[in-house]
Parts: structure tokens; sequence; C-alpha cells
RNA sequence: GGGCUCGUAGAUCAGUGGUAGAUCACUCCCUUGGCAUGGGAGAGGCCCCGGGUUCAAAUCCCGGCGAGUCCA
């Protein structure tokens, strides 16, 4: 079965004396010492033998397990490191969240463009895999936070032609050492090397491939060596179980995982992991649910524990079958065992989701509607529900607290913080479904009709309102309801034809590239200078048919020269802008971009290949665009002693008149935060320190200042450029002032919010920071003119005093309306015909819709009918009114009136309205009234 | 990043193109020794903002702002 066969047959396999069979059970090959073993020992092929038989010489707890395993890699030469954040996306754009510990790695150190922080290394890295999300408590054994340890080593090969292509070189080890690590710590661990076998299982994941071996002990699978070797190559000579062929690659990784809570539980033998890893948790959150149990309870529990945990549960989707099976087994009542382990289950889940908030926002994750956010949002959801429904009361913020106090998070008090307001919008968002619901279901209990899965799909998809609830809250008033068995399938549905609009990306300048060195970047080394010399190496001709003319039509040149003093667009900071004089004249360089380290100048003509050409940028828009970028990296300093450590900047955009920042944060920034940042930011701007720029190794800044430094993303290669300004430190490739001072001011202009979960802040920094508040002066000075020449600082009084005056007059207008249309049905106010038995009083009065209305009520008031016409401004209008017992329909009159001045109108029988452009017949149709009252009352 | 939903009295919400409403809260009066309560009257609205369609827009269309929610 194994394409990869030869790739298993170990020296040290050899040396061992293992031997090679195949399983009967499920056809895989495995290695073995014991030479009595058939099956693989993996479930389904065999159960776990270690419950209530611990499986290595001590019992450890977590914490001591992950000191047991880096401290053995340590002895053997590896250097332990600090793992990485659990938001993997902040190192990578392709995931959200770590999953393994390679994650740290990828992709910059698997490809050899950036080296390792230590080769070989050893870690514990932190884990949380969402997918596992549903069988969390009830399987025994998932956990949906967990920590990967892992020893990792990256090679590249040795016969290379031009070995300085890649960040490492030559051969640290490989398969053999790799599996004499892993058979080593076992045995340092106590196990008993005959009970070990290593299942050949090789590995296909995100374009890359490679022999893999599964490590089993005990029906438990302890670890995975993977050995990342082979990347997707239609030529490849290896065909693999995807269907895709791969061949080797010159880089070479060691990739391995050793599941710490699968250790720790092995090492304990506890009937389910979470007893083992949380062992103080889960006894504050039985005893908080108040869940007792006696001791025949308890022994039931203890064997169905055991059961579940044997339980192939990847295959079993049905929870309740599985259930029913285990019952079955035991020979007791399937609801007594619900009713049992369910409880318990929940309280399981519960320790288990409160880890994984705490890793989420300990890393600084902030809940959204979008991203790490949402999924951080919908576990702290999950996870107040299992509370509510096992009884947990105590609050959630204080559970997630316990965890991150183990984990040793500093930030606890911003964490309570967002679980508070979490929780706190959560109910907000219960309170509105339940009254939305509650409405929904009386309606349809009226008409007893049962709530149609439209309006479940819309209360779920628009309105966060799970099903269950529904079907609770219908219960109450009556109402009867069918959710169908495939909901969640049927939400997908709607979601379907999403995708459709897939982004068109920035085709600009992906034309051909040139054939030059990298070009040389003068505006390092000299950020104040604005002239250079430099020799033209090649000119590209672009225009829209080679795909580079974003701009329609236009024809345009690539200048590539060998130095440059023009920025490049990058880092959010737009291109510099100026000219380029050859010997034939002056060019202007209207954008600037940079692929691969060649600088492109865009031109509109050509200044010729091989020419010294002087090159001088716009100083003015430089220097707005350098104190922008300092200004940035103040701003966002501000703003995380503002607002907190877990600020941090979800992209940003610098500009000539004003720039912008979106900072990650759980509330809305309140005027008097705005204020405080920007008093704090321009404290930095006067203290005028200096701006530093430095080029350390990436691991040595890393370990330094932390992953805080990458701001704005993760730059390749093996020395990163640091930006100090004051205490700030970030790595960034934009231009910046000699000193803050050169910032001048900083004007916060406003804040929205982007995302839920996200502050756009926009600032001005020094000219335009002038002109924004020169900006904002002239408004107010104007509003303070158009109110009287008024005192400006006397404007919002002043606003306010009129604002209420209009409204006062508008009510008096009302009630002076009512008069008017009173005093006119009194006097001779217009002409009286006689329909039938009723008057009818016709009148033109011109003036607005409000006071015909009226005084079309005085007078069916008086039991008359009205016909009222006003040709007031540039259309004619119409109301007509009909006292209750007389059988005209006002509408059919209106409608008739309006058509005579080409327009029309309508409205209830008793009172219309409607109107026409043409305003000089309003008298001809006035005078044809009487005649359609009487057609239309006959 | 995309989809969907919602912005109307202090609060919760009705109002599907034709005179802006209900309930609670609020003010006053009556009932009562007082309270719970009951009866009556009243006040309180740039119907989120800006355009468009229309004789007429809270209502339909477009844009913006604000809020909620689902998905990746």
């Amino acid at each position: 079965m194994s394409e990869l066969e030869a790739e298993y047959r170990l020296e040290y396999f050899e040396r061992e004396g293992f031997s090679r069979r195949e399983c009967p059970g499920c056809g895989d090959f495995f290695w073995t010492r014991d030479d009595e073993r058939d099956l693989c020992g993996e479930p389904p092929c065999e159960e776990y033998s270690f419950l209530d038989n611990a499986g290595f010489e001590e019992e450890h707890s977590l914490e001591e397990m992950r000191e047991a395993f880096l401290s053995f890699f340590e002895e053997h030469d590896h250097e332990r490191i600090e793992p990485y954040p659990v938001a993997a996306n902040r190192w990578r754009d392709d995931v959200l969240l770590t999953q393994a510990s390679v994650y740290d790695f990828q992709p910059l150190v698997t490809s050899g463009t950036t080296p390792p922080p230590a080769n070989p290394l050893c870690i514990s890295q932190p884990c949380i895999r969402m997918q596992d999300i549903d069988n969390v408590g009830k399987t025994g054994r998932h956990t949906m936070a967990f920590e990967m340890m892992a020893h990792h080593a990256f090679n590249a090969r040795e016969e290379l032609e031009n070995p300085d292509q890649y960040a490492y070189e030559g051969e640290v080890y490989w398969k053999d050492e790799t599996v004499e690590y892993c058979d080593t710590f076992f045995e340092w661990m106590g196990a008993d090397p005959e009970e070990i076998t290593y299942i050949e299982d090789p590995w296909v994941g995100g374009g890359n491939a490679g022999p893999a071996i599964e490590v089993i002990f005990r029906g438990a699978e302890l670890a995975t060596l993977v050995f990342m070797s082979m990347e997707q190559d239609p030529e490849g000579e290896y065909e693999l179980k995807d269907g895709n062929t791969y061949s080797k690659m010159d880089t070479y990784v060691v990739d391995t995982g050793y599941g710490l809570e699968r250790w720790t539980w092995v090492s304990q033998g506890t009937p389910t992991v979470y007893e083992a890893i949380y062992p103080d948790m889960i006894a504050f959150l039985k005893e908080n649910a108040g869940l007792e149990y006696s001791d025949a309870e308890n022994d039931l529990v203890h064997r169905a524990a055991k059961r579940s945990g044997n339980l192939d549960v990847d295959a079993v989707t049905n929870v309740q079958s599985a259930r029913e099976g285990i019952a079955a087994d035991l020979d007791v009542d399937t609801a007594e065992l619900t009713a049992l382990l369910g409880p318990l289950e929940d309280v399981y889940a519960i320790a288990d989701h409160c880890r994984t908030l705490a890793y989420m926002f300990g890393d600084g994750i902030v809940p959204s509607n979008v991203g790490t956010g949402y999924l951080a949002r919908m576990v702290l959801r999950r996870t107040k529900r299992l509370c509510d429904t096992v009884g947990v009361d105590a609050p959630l913020d204080e559970l997630v607290d316990m965890q991150a106090e183990r984990l040793g998070y500093e930030n606890r008090d911003t964490i309570r913080d967002m679980v508070r307001t979490e929780v706190e919008k959560y109910r907000e968002t219960l309170d509105r479904g339940g009254r939305r619901v509650r409405q929904l279901a009386e309606e349809y209990a009226e008409h007893e009709k049962s709530i149609p899965v439209k309006e479940l799909l819309e209360l779920y998809d628009s309105h966060g309102i799970q099903p269950d609830m529904v079907r609770e809250i219908a219960a109450e008033v009556g109402a009867s309801v069918a959710i169908p068995e495939d909901f969640y399938r049927l939400v997908a549905e709607r979601h379907a034809d999403e995708d459709e609009a897939t982004k068109t990306g920035d085709t600009r300048h992906n034309g051909p590239l040139a054939e030059v060195p990298k070009t040389d970047r003068l505006y390092y080394d000299d950020p104040k200078g604005i002239e250079f010399e430099a020799v033209v190496l090649d000119v590209l001709e672009r225009d829209s048919t080679n795909g580079t003319g974003a701009d329609g039509d236009e024809e345009y040149y690539d200048v590539v020269l060998d130095q440059t003093l023009f920025y490049p667009e990058g880092g959010g900071q737009p291109p510099d802008h100026g000219t380029l004089t050859a010997p034939d004249g002056t060019i202007p360089v209207t954008d600037v971009q940079v692929r691969e380290g060649v600088v492109y100048h865009r031109t509109a003509e050509d200044p010729g290949t091989g020419e010294i050409v002087r090159g001088r940028i716009d100083p003015a828009r430089r220097r707005r665009l350098m104190a922008h970028h300092t200004a940035t990296h103040i701003a966002i300093h501000a703003a995380r002693q503002v607002l907190g450590e877990h600020v941090r900047q979800a992209g940003a955009q610098k500009g000539i008149d004003r720039s912008r920042i979106d900072l990650r944060h759980y509330d809305r920034i309140s005027r008097e935060q705005v204020k405080a940042i920007e008093r704090l930011a321009n404290e930095i701007v006067r203290r005028n320190v200096p701006v530093r720029q430095e080029w350390p190794d990436r691991n040595a800044a890393e370990t330094e200042h932390g992953f805080d430094l990458y701001q704005g993303g993760v730059p390749p290669g093996t020395d990163i450029r640091l930006i100090h300004v004051a205490e700030d430190v970030q790595a960034c490739g934009g231009t910046h002032v000699g000193a803050t001072g050169d910032v001048g001011a900083i004007k916060v202009l406003n804040t929205t919010r982007v995302q839920d979960g996200v502050e756009r802040l926009s600032f001005a920094a020094g000219e335009a920071a002038i002109d924004a508040t020169q900006g904002t002066e002239d408004a107010l000075y104007e509003a303070a003119e158009v109110l009287g020449d008024i005192d400006p600082a006397e404007v919002p009084e002043a606003a306010g005093r009129f604002f209420e005056e209009w409204k006062a007059r508008g009510k008096r207008i009302e009630g002076l309306n009512e008069q008017l249309a009173e005093a006119r049905v009194g006097g001779d106010g217009g002409e009286e015909v006689e329909i039938g038995e009723t008057v009818a009083v016709l009148s033109r009065i011109d003036s607005g819709i409000e006071e015909l209305r009226a005084t079309a009520n005085a007078i069916v008031e008086e039991g008359e009918i009205a016909v009222l016409a006003s040709a007031a401004g540039d259309s004619a209008q119409f109301v007509v009114a009909v006292p209750e017992d007389v059988e005209v329909n006002a509408g059919a009159v209106v409608s008739e009136l309006a058509s005579k001045v080409g327009g029309g109108g309508g409205g209830p029988p008793d009172f219309a309205q409607g109107g026409g452009p043409e305003s000089d017949k309003v008298d001809d149709a006035l005078a044809d009234a009487p005649d359609v009252l009487r057609q239309l009352s006959a």
C-alpha cells in the first residue's frame, strides 16, 4: 500500500531488531520489536489498555509532562524555544489559528527563506482545533485546546550547487535519529519498548508531503513523526494517496508532534483525558453545578467513560446511537445513562473551552464578527450555554481567568474585561432574539400554523437565534415548530452562491519583470536625501495589452535604475513622486512599485537605457508621508497605553492629508479616550526623541521584543528592520522623520467602527494636522455666523435653543392651522353645492397640504363634504374628505380631479389626497368637481 | 472579506405609497387613611442622514452612518 515503502527501511529499526508487519485489521504496515504482535495497536484494531493501568513509571501533571519532554530534548542537544501565539494569522495569512507546532515555521522557515530560531529545536506549542468542538467532552479524548510538544530539525541538501540560497545548510538529522529520539524518550519515561508500534502512514497536506510514522502505545496515538520532504509537482516521481504526484525538495524538515494531553493522560490512566489535565477545574465545576454521585453511580460513570474512550468516535456521527451502544454494553437504560453522563460531559467541555478562550484572549484575539474574533465569540457563547445548561453559576470571566492564571498570562484583567463585555453582548442578543421569537410564535399560534423553516433560517442566519431556543419559546406560547434534520445544511445553502464575487486582485505591475539586479535603495541610509544620480538599467514599455494597464489604455514606462531614493508603495505608505532628469529633459515620476527587490519608476517617457539620470523626489510629499508614518507608530503606541496592551494594528494607510490605522479593540473608543490618545501622542512629539532604525537578526529581535513587532505583517529574511520611536519598537520598511518633534503635531480626526472589534482611527500629522484643525474651525465659525454672528463658543447652546424654538414653532403652526381651518368653516370660505342630501364645500386655498388637511377635517366635522384645492408651489394639490355616513368615495373623487391636472391620487374612502403638475388647471378642475361628485355618488 | 436583518415617543415595538400609532414609563386629576390597584386627561416624534422615483415616501430605489447576525 505504501508508495514510500523504501523510505521506512530505517537502519535504526534494523539495528534494534524491529520487524515490519501488515495489520490484519486495517491493512497498515507497522514496525514492532514484539515478535508475537499481529495487530497495529491503534483503535479500532485494538482498545486502550492504559486506562486504570498507567503506562509510564510515574504519574505526571500537565506541567510536569511538558517539562519532562522539553528537558529530555534539551539534554539531547535541542534548544528549547518559547511557544508562538495561538493566533497564527499574526504571522501568516492562510490560516486563522495555530493547529500544530510546524505552523510556527511556515511558510518562511520551511521554505528556507528565513532561518529557524534554533536548529534543532524543541517546543510545546499551544494549538486550537475548532473542528473537534462537537466531540469535546463526549469522547473522553478530544480537546479543542491542546499543546503539541515537538522536536524539529531543518535540513537542506548537501549536494546543492548554490547552498547560499537557503537560510540553513546541511543535514541536522533525519529519519533514523528522529525515531531513535522518540523511542529513547519512551524508554526514559519508563514505557515498555515492546509495546510501542510504529505505523507507516505517509503524510500529505498543503502542497507538501513525505513519509510519516504514527507512534502507538497501549492503543493511544502518542506521537506523529512527519518527514516533510516533497512538494507537489506534476512531473514528480511519487504518486501519493491524494492522487497527486510529488518530487523531493531541496529543504527537508523533521516535523514531529507529541500530544501533551495524551501523554499526561497515559501517565495517569484516568478514564478520560479531562480528569488527567484539569483535575482542579473539574472539581470546582462539579461542586459549583452541584453534581454529586453515589458510589454506584461513580462506578457506572467510570465504566461508561472507558467505553467512550474505546469508541472510534470519528466514525460515529450520531452521539445518541453511540450512547445506546454503551448503555447496552453496561446493561443500563439509555436515558438513565444520558442523565448521568450529560452534565459531566458539559463540565469537561466547559473546562476545555475556558482554556481555549484563555489562549485566544491571552494572545490578543479580540471578539469580533470576523476572523479569529468570530471563532472566539462562538466558543464563548457555546461555553456560556453549556454553563447555563449544567447549572454552573460562576461568572464566565472567572472561569476563563482560572485557566489564564494557570497558563501564566499577564493581561488577565483585560481578558476578564473582554469576557464580561462579550457575555453582556450575548445576553442582549438573547433578549432581542427572545422578544422576536415570542412575537413571531404568538403570531403563528394565533393562526394555528407552525413556524415555517424559512423563519427558522432567518432567525438563525440574521439574528443568531438557535433553533432550540425557538422551540423552547414556541412551546411556551403554544406554537408548533418543526426543525429539519439538515438545518445547518439549509443554512449553508443560503450562503452557497456567495463565493462568485471573488476579488479581481491587483493587476498593477504584473507584466514581465526586468532581468536586472535588485535596486540599491538609498532612502534607508539617507532618509532626508531628495536628489541622487543613477544609471538606467532597463526601461519596460507598458500598456493595457500586457496586463499592466490598471488605468485603461494609458501607455507608460517602468524605469529601472541601479539605485534610487524613491520609496516604492509598501507597508501602507504611498510611493514618492518626483522627476528623473535625463540629457534629453526632465520626466515626472508618477508611481513607484517594487517587485522582487527591483524598483520600477513609472514615467510617461523613455529616458533611454544606459543613460545617467538625475533623480529628484518631491520633498513636500515625502515630508508629509514621513510625518504621517512616524505619527502612525506614535498613535498605535498611545492607543495601547490608553486602551490596553491587547490593541494591535489590523491595517493601516498613510497619506498626504490624513492617515488611518485600524485597531483591534473590543469596544467603541469613547471621546474621552480619543482625547487621552491625542494628548499622549503629542507628548511624545514634544519630547522630540530620535527615531532610530536598526537591522538586527530576526530571531534575536523576536526574543527581545516578541511578536508585537509585527504590527504591519511579518517581513521575510534573516535580518529585519526595526524602527524605534520612543519606547515603541516595530518591524517596518517605511520612511521616517529623524526625531518625533519633526512630526509637528498629531490630530485625531475621527473614529469609526470598521468591523465589530476593529476601530479605525483617522488622524492628521504635521502640516496636515493644522489644515484639519483649521477646517473644523472654519465650519464652526461659519455656523456661528449663520446663527447670527455669535461667539463660536456659544454655538452649541444657540443651536440647541434654535432647535427647540423651531420645534415649538412647528407645534404652534399646527395649532394655528386648526384654528384657521375652523374659522374658515364659519366664514364664507367657499362655494357650497348640494350633493344629494349633503352639502359639499368647494374651495381653493393656496397653501400647504397640512393646512388643506386641517381645513378638510374641520369641514367634515360639520357634516359636510370637503373638496379643497391648492396651487401653491409647483404643483396642484387636492384634498377630499367625506363625512362618515355619506356614500361618496373620496379616493375616486380625488383620482378623477387629479387626472385633470395631469397627475393622480387616492386614499381611503373618507379622506383622500392627490395632485398633479399642471397647476394652471386647478380652477377648471374645481369647477368640474360638483359634476364629479354627483356622478360618483350616484 | 462576503451574505442577511434592523434604525419610528424615554424603553419595547406596530405601521407594505395617502391625516404617524400601541404598550410600558412620565406629568396632572379622580378613587384610597396609606400602599397595591383602578378610572380619566396630557405631554412627549428632523419616522438615522443625504439623494432619487412619485401628485404624494416612515413606507419603494441608490448612497452614507449606526447596530445586530451568519459564513470562510
